[in-house]
DNA sequence: TGCATTTGACCCGT
DNA sequence: ACGGGTCAAATGCA
């Protein structure tokens, strides 16, 4: 158990769960290589690549919980209670008769896919959306906003997003979108987005979502690059590497682009990459030194025995 | 005038 | 019962 211990053994032990899962992640990147290329058509290929996206993308999620960022929103996202949640709500269709359509009226969501980021800016996300609510939230002194996609009605595009200030200074606003756009409205490719934890704050956050519209362009960072396969396959497609500020890093990427040509290898080497960073970047903020080769170092370092190490 | 936003009411899950 | 999510009438604005 760990009620026992410090703060910051504490942090240590996070960390360390966030580097067990990013090492998980990076297994699930490194096996679809063989996968893919076995895959003779892009739509089989892409069959491959949700199998092994929706767990490496859990991957993701666990890691962001564990650093503690709101982690019961993340719950939502992998536990298999929700699932059956989902299963008994669609199998038992509410059939109850209502005398008359009232105002107010409607069937709350269960199951929504859920993506959440953390953002200093509230600009143009890609998609255009219809605010339909504000409420107070208890115990948060910034109201709740709630917004649904444009083409909701038009559309049938379930996608909604809520947008709520988490600080003031600087304004942070934690943006959570719930289902994905059906509509075909977005004005970009969807990507992926990580803000890097800053070594000097254990407070900083390591989040990984998806978002619609890239920011300023600056140039493509080699600290994106696949460190064990070098040039292989990578970049040569629509991958771009934008840097906006020291917390801002992203990639952006196109999988369902119908003219693209098979992403998923050169994106897996991508993801994978992220992953090799900033599994490095935690284990240089818990132990202070980046010098080692995290490929040969980590596999070695089981959890039980580092945390007590810590404790000693 | 038409569209977007505001806001109180209403409904659902816990 | 309560808090959070959604609806839709009222309101604002170009």
């Amino acid at each position: 158990m760990e009620s026992s211990s410090s703060p910051e053994i504490s942090s240590a032990i996070n960390r360390i769960k966030a580097i067990q899962e990013l090492t998980q992640g990076q297994i699930l990147t490194d096996w679809p290589h063989e996968m893919l290329g076995q895959s003779e058509t892009i739509e089989s290929s892409l069959e491959s690549f949700a199998d092994v996206f929706m767990p490496l993308s859990g991957v993701f999620v666990n890691t962001v919980s564990v650093f503690g960022t709101s982690s019961s929103d993340f719950d939502n996202i992998s536990s298999d209670q929700t699932h059956n949640r989902l299963e008994d709500s669609t199998n038992n269709v509410n059939t109850m008769i209502r005398p008359k359509v009232k105002r107010g009226c409607y069937k709350r969501r269960k199951n929504p896919m859920i993506y959440t980021e953390v953002t200093f800016n509230l600009g143009d996300d890609g998609y255009t959306w219809k605010k339909y609510g504000q409420k107070t939230i208890i115990n948060s002194k910034h109201e709740r906003q709630y917004y649904r996609c444009t083409y909701k009605y038009g559309k049938g595009c379930k996608a909604t997003k809520q947008v709520q200030m988490i600080e003031d200074e600087p304004s942070k606003y934690k943006i959570t979108y719930h289902q994905q756009h059906t509509c075909n409205n977005s004005k970009t490719p969807c990507r992926i987005i990580s803000d890097y934890p800053n070594p000097k704050d254990d407070d900083s956050l390591v989040l990984i979502s998806f978002e619609t519209k890239p920011r300023k362009q600056i140039g493509f960072s080699s600290s994106v690059r696949p460190r064990h396969k070098p040039n292989k396959g990578f970049p040569s497609l629509n991958i771009k590497h934008d840097k906006v500020s020291s917390l801002d890093h992203c990639i952006t990427w196109d999988p369902f682009a119908q003219s693209s040509k098979v992403p998923l290898e050169p994106m897996m080497s991508i993801m994978m990459s992220y992953v090799l960073d900033v599994r490095e970047d935690i284990f240089s903020s818990t132990f202070g030194t980046s010098q080692y080769e995290i490929e040969d170092v980590l596999p070695n370092y089981d959890f039980a025995v580092f945390s007590s190490e810590l404790c000693s």
